[in-house]
DNA sequence: GCCGTTTTCGGCCCGACTGTTTTCAGTCG
């Protein structure tokens, strides 16, 4: 699968001809192409075989003659020819926050500066600050920059973000005068990983509030301060946190929210659509001419704009904006349509609680069922249980299934794949089992061939009802298998197997646009948390938030279902 | 470079903040 490559080449394409100062339409389309096809799930290469390259949006002639290039001959000219006019390694100059490509091309061509030793010698030196344009208070910013950038670990996840967003928001509520308060942004649409926190405020005197925020306890350093608009990097409990709070009149909060929740690409296409309507979009409202027509509530922007309402997770120009124009906007499955977890560990295997606490946690969640699923024994570091302890395991779940009432208790099991693609358990005790999943713990190295060779062995086993986390990537931490998800997705519908939506910030796997493949293929998805601690459970909404950018409805939910149809389900794929 | 329910040519989203300026360019989202 050659998507991540091909996207990265057009994005350094479009980062050097920035440089260069090229012509900023063209450099967009250039992104446009990188964007595109660095969302789309289906390996470029088979959509090229298929002849439906160029159907995908913002795929011309051009842009469709250097990716076939590649295709064939591993070779991009026309990035190969940018790179012959600029060092690569000022592309990571950019990296910096506060230095844009103008800055970059400046100090290259005035003071050779090449790369980041360069760059932190000519500040060192002061060079830097006798350059036109680049006076005391900009060098120290961009030092601040590189330090920034060397410490941080560059975009953090979306709980930790979700955590600095309600600390910022929840303090800010407790200020006289606050008419209104949102998180906007990334984190608004639940993206997996998020660079900054938008929080949004409605209030009139914005200086007072701004002034506020970055003098709070938990601020460690204000990054910019006006009568709007307040930066500031902040602490947490788990890591520092970039957050821009803005302020806004209580009339435009509408218009505000929508434009800082995003996307950009979303956005431009709204824009596009009043322009064409001859209105002007922009964060203070909806405007024909001066008269604003809508703006106070982002729901009345997408009425007049002629389209259903978008909910934040699909704002990602993915073809959200056309549906809502026809009406085929999905009904997104919601946090409260899941009705029990199906990946749990307990004591049994590298679980921290015993079975009777989780299942008192997730009474409390309202849950009509819930799956034990220890590992098995290859899974040596996590405790794997032999067949001997699963037996045991079956018989002491069976008990405490008839003591305990109010939600029905299964047991199941996470079995690991092997290396040739069998399982770790035989059939014979996986047939008394209520559930089961089926996941790689090992060779995860292994080349594409044989990863997906072994998940595919895996589901053709009548007994597996799930894949988990079928990518094995760890987000920030360990790169996804080189698995062939097509493959998987399709014999996962034809082999009646479930595909998991893992619900942990730290995998969300499959992720969103597997999540929406898997969907319109008809296979089904089981979101699950992978409960290793009693908190885990609330992670259920990450899960479910990552579905639903995928644009996946209840009905494609296994878990969203009664128990009834999930039995169902497990006994269809079984030996009648 | 892409695109078309006003276009096959001529458009292509919009504003805040900052710093270095003295009216604006660069960066960011």
């Amino acid at each position: 699968m050659k998507n991540a490559i091909i996207s990265e080449l057009f994005k350094q394409m479009a980062d050097i001809m920035e440089i260069l100062g090229e012509d900023p339409f063209r450099i967009n389309s250039y992104r446009k192409v990188a964007r595109v096809i660095g969302d789309t799930p289906t390996d470029v290469e088979v959509l090229d075989t298929e002849g439906k390259l160029a159907e995908l949006p913002g795929i011309g002639k051009s842009s469709l003659a250097k990716i076939e290039e590649f295709l064939k001959t591993g070779k991009m000219t026309a990035h190969e020819e940018l790179l012959k006019k600029i060092p690569a390694t000022l592309l990571d100059l950019l990296k910096i926050p506060g230095i844009g490509p103008k800055a970059v091309k400046a100090m290259w061509e005035n003071l050779k500066i090449k790369d980041m030793n360069d760059l932190k010698k000519a500040i060192a030196d002061g060079s830097l600050a006798k350059l036109p344009g680049f006076g005391e208070k900009k060098v120290s910013a961009i030092a601040k920059g590189i330090d920034f950038l060397e410490k941080s670990t560059g975009r953090i996840r979306i709980d930790h973000a979700l955590e600095a967003a309600q600390l910022v928001t929840g303090f800010l509520k407790s200020i006289d005068g606050i008419r209104k308060i949102e998180t906007a942004g990334s984190v608004r649409r639940r993206v997996e990983t998020i660079g900054d926190v938008d929080i949004l405020v409605a209030a009139d005197d914005g200086e007072k509030i701004i002034d506020k925020f970055t003098k709070a306890k938990f601020v460690q350093e204000v990054l910019a301060a006006g009568e709007t608009k307040g930066s500031a990097i902040i602490q947490t409990t788990a890591v520092p946190v970039h957050v821009d709070v803005r302020v806004v009149a209580k009339e435009s909060f509408g218009a505000a929210l929508q434009y800082f929740t995003g996307s950009k690409q979303h956005n431009v296409r709204l824009r596009e659509i009043a322009i064409k309507k001859k209105w002007k979009l922009n964060e203070y409202g909806l405007f024909d001419g001066d008269k604003m027509i809508a703006g106070q509530n982002e729901k009345e922007i997408y009425k007049k704009l002629g389209l259903d309402y978008i909910e934040p997770v699909l704002r990602e120009d993915r073809g959200e904006v056309e549906a809502a124009q026809n009406h085929t906007l999905p009904e997104l499955i919601e946090l409260s349509d899941i009705k029990g977890d199906m990946h749990v560990h307990t004591t049994a295997s590298d679980g921290m609680c015993r079975p009777e606490e989780i299942i008192e946690a997730a009474k409390k969640f309202g849950y009509k069922y819930i799956c034990i699923t220890d590992h098995s024994e290859s899974s040596a570091i996590a405790n794997g249980l032999s067949p001997k302890r699963l037996a045991e395991e079956i018989k002491q779940v069976r008990k405490l299934s008839e003591k305990i009432k109010g939600i029905e208790i299964l047991i199941g099991t996470e079995v690991d794949i092997l290396a040739d693609g069998t399982l770790d358990f035989d059939n014979k005790i996986l047939a008394e089992l209520d559930f089961v999943t089926a996941s790689i713990h090992s060779g995860m190295q292994s080349p594409r061939e044989k990863i997906t060779g072994r998940t595919l062995k895996a589901m053709d086993n009548p007994y597996v009802n799930c894949i988990s986390h079928p990518t094995g990537r760890l987000i920030g931490q360990r790169e996804p298998m080189d698995i062939d998800m097509e493959a998987v997705i399709k014999h996962a519908a034809e082999t009646g197997t479930g595909l998991e939506v893992n619900a942990h910030p730290m995998r969300l796997d499959l992720k969103d646009v597997h999540c929406k493949m898997a969907v319109e293929e008809g296979v089904k998805l089981i979101i699950s948390t992978d409960t290793h601690h009693i908190e885990n459970l609330g992670l259920m909404q990450f899960g479910v938030a990552t579905a639903a950018r995928g644009w996946v409805t209840k009905q494609n939910i296994l878990n969203a279902q009664p128990l009834e149809k999930l039995r169902a389900f497990v006994k269809a794929k079984r030996p009648k």
